[in-house]
DNA sequence: TAGATGACCGCCT
DNA sequence: TAGGCGGCCATCT
């Protein structure tokens, strides 16, 4: 362990605030974070701290997207994830969220 | 300390 | 328009 306690102030925790900002029923994509914590070009390292996410209670991971829309990756399975946002009234048609209706910007 | 990995993005063919 | 390749960035081993 200890690798998921380099939070605080962290790039990692960075991430993981921005992606509590969120709201229930949007979506933000992997580069809107990047850009939201200051880093626009690390939108791969966005997914990677995502993917260390230990807090799915707070951390909503499963609202963050592709740029194209696509749902990418998840912990626990794009089919979770997609389910999720389903059940968050997030429309997916063809494996794609609209983000013209559901993308959330940041700031 | 250095190399490898990965839930991505943008450009080129 | 669609698919493929390389690049970028932080974390892990």
């Amino acid at each position: 362990m200890g690798v998921a306690r380099r939070t605080g102030g962290t790039f990692t925790a960075r991430v993981h605030a921005a992606c509590a900002r969120i709201p229930r029923g949007k979506v933000a994509t992997y580069r809107e974070l990047a850009r939201a914590i200051g880093a626009p070009r690390a939108a791969r390292a966005v997914g990677n701290a995502l993917n260390r996410n230990e807090d799915m209670a707070h951390v909503p991971c499963h609202r963050v997207v592709l740029g194209d829309g696509r749902i990418g990756g998840y912990a626990l399975g794009s089919a979770k994830k997609a389910a999720r946002l389903k059940k968050e009234g997030v429309l997916i048609k063809n494996g794609r969220v609209d983000l013209g209706r559901f993308g959330y910007r940041l700031k």
